[in-house]
DNA sequence: AATAAAAATGTAAACCTTTACAGGATCAAA
DNA sequence: TTTGATCCTGTAAAGGTTTACATTTTTATT
């Protein structure tokens, strides 16, 4: 019953070469009105639908592409995919979902498989530790765009956020509001973009004359679990009057344990986190934070990506470009809890 | 420098026929130890990589399913994929995520889409209007499971929830907790999960002998928009004593309407919704809330299906098992807001 | 009606694998 | 040394398209 038609099939029932039924399926200018009318009849009545592997293989192109991350941070990531799947899906791609959990051999394994498929292009949120294999697709030009923080050794279009900036901003506003002895909930050490925020934090106290104070700063790594232990170390330790938090899993963390100790945001503790999740705006006071442009960097790094992909296909002088490098502007949203 | 290696070229410089080449990368047992040697060698120092979409248009097997759901509910199906992908990486497949957006046209879309790229199989929460397109698809032999909602005329693979059970059990716990007058913020009347959570609303009054009142019942479309303007009818209309919201963007819109007018939950108004995103443990009152098992809807949505692709593989009188249906229990979790 | 030009169609190769089948070595036994 | 049997390896077809090129048909021109 699942009669199987093919190209030839068609060809067969409509008396004309597969060469023609090609060419009204794509539709090529060519062909007689007449003759055009009897495929498409055929078509229709058999409900044909191109075989896109063939295609595929035959175009060396497959309107597909890869969007590798890291679900450590999944609101983060859903609505970048979000942006993601938007664009390409006016471009008439689908996209591969790969979640890398920050795994680097997952990472690794993951790019193999997107390249053996031959995926069109990538878009990566990189673990940082696969430099070789990210050049050597490239280099098997398959473009690839990267978001979210740098790897060293890649020289690629990459789409950042201000995150230097954005940061000094946001303990600007604390020391600006009073507080002096910020505590600071950082990202892993070897993350760029962590580094960036760490450097916007310790700026933010030098150029205000204040010392940074080790004792007061601790390095998570963006999971909820541990904005919720290190809040309570930061707690107990020597007093803090503010809390700042790079990121909003471990800022979940880190309310969850305040408000379990009872302690009143803005009064006895002023907090700013990264990330602008929907509760932040729900729970009492209404939380400060510096919100990303999440679904533009999405949509940014594939617009830049079929760029890429245009350009290669038109052969003109790929390759030659220089990397693009997009840096977002992130909002520091003030609202009642500093 | 990018030079294409392809299994002719590999053939040529270890000195082999291509159908060699071919059999040590799959391993196959019968090559001689010597010449797989060789083989190898030659396959590591080219960084070789097969060609997965010639492999596929031979084989007839791509390796790739297609997850089709709608973001309007996004942290549910967020992590629904991520149980789906799950299952599907350790079966080495890759997952083509697709958006309907609660759209129709859409859906009609991307089902096109992936049979076209001839996926292996497809996980579907349906909007329910594509009956015939599904049909055809399971028609030409590749597995469909179903997610999250019925659709009339299909009779495949399914895994659901407890809606009306779990349902009945959070207004159960309401009229046992003293509310009398409970509003309701149904889901889209036409949505089979909806009518379902809406028969156990009016069954448990029914059962408790309390008339059934269509003024303090509204109907939205699960965004937080309908359910912040739907609560606000609902304090302003006849007085109720309790609210009972069917999904968790809705809920998140009446709870923001809610403290915007300064009314405690539990005290002023009982409160009970679907769904347990992260923020309801967060705010004050801890909010009480129907949870339902959404990772393990992805991973047992995956499991089915992979079994069909399976049984379907090695041709052993596929088709003739009945379809599966699936019910998870849902849980009430009672906290503090009623 | 013949011819040239233009338009439409067809043939076959190519895309890169896997695999059925055939063929060539090697080895043991007679 | 021949004969099978066993083990490896190679040849070629197939999977479903697109497309360069060749060929046929149509149209226009005289």
């Amino acid at each position: 019953m699942p009669e199987k038609v093919d190209i030839v099939e068609i060809a067969r029932r409509a008396g004309v070469s597969i060469a023609t039924v090609s060419r009204v399926i794509n539709n090529a200018p060519v062909v007689r009105e007449e003759t055009r009318r009897r495929v498409l009849e055929v078509l229709k009545s058999t409900n044909y639908r191109v075989n896109a592997v063939a295609k595929h293989l035959r175009t060396q192109r497959s309107y597909n592409i890869g969007l590798i991350y890291t679900s450590v941070m999944m609101d983060f990531f859903n609505t970048i995919s979000k942006g993601v799947e938007d664009v390409a899906r006016k471009n008439n791609y689908s996209v591969f979902f790969c979640n890398s959990s920050d795994d680097p051999v997952k990472e690794e394994n993951y790019l193999y498989v997107l390249f053996e498929k031959r995926v069109d292009g990538i878009i990566l949120a990189p673990t940082g530790k696969n430099a070789e294999i990210i050049q050597q697709i490239m280099g098997s030009d398959i473009p690839v765009c990267i978001i979210d923080r740098a790897v060293e050794g890649v020289d690629t279009d990459i789409v950042l956020v201000n995150n230097h900036a954005a940061s000094k901003k946001a303990v600007d506003h604390l020391i600006e509001a009073g507080y002096r002895r910020i505590g600071f909930i950082s990202g892993p050490r070897d993350r760029s973009n962590a580094q960036d925020r760490h450097r916007g934090y310790v700026d933010a106290l030098r150029e205000h004359g204040l010392a940074v104070n080790q004792d007061i700063v601790r390095y998570g790594d963006y999971t909820f679990e541990s904005g919720y232990a290190l809040a309570e170390e930061l707690l107990n330790g020597e007093s803090i009057d503010a809390l700042y938090v790079a990121n909003e899993r471990m800022g979940g963390g880190a309310v969850k344990r305040i408000m379990e100790r009872g302690i009143t945001l803005r009064k006895d503790l002023g907090f700013v986190m990264w990330d602008n999740p929907f509760w932040t705006g729900l729970i009492k006071p209404n939380i400060t934070v510096i919100s990303q442009p999440v679904y533009t960097i999405g949509t940014t790094a594939a617009e830049m990506l079929f760029k890429r992909i245009e350009s290669r296909a038109e052969k003109e002088g790929h390759l030659v470009d220089h990397p693009i490098r997009v840096t977002l502007e992130s909002d520091l949203i003030v609202r009642d809890s500093a």
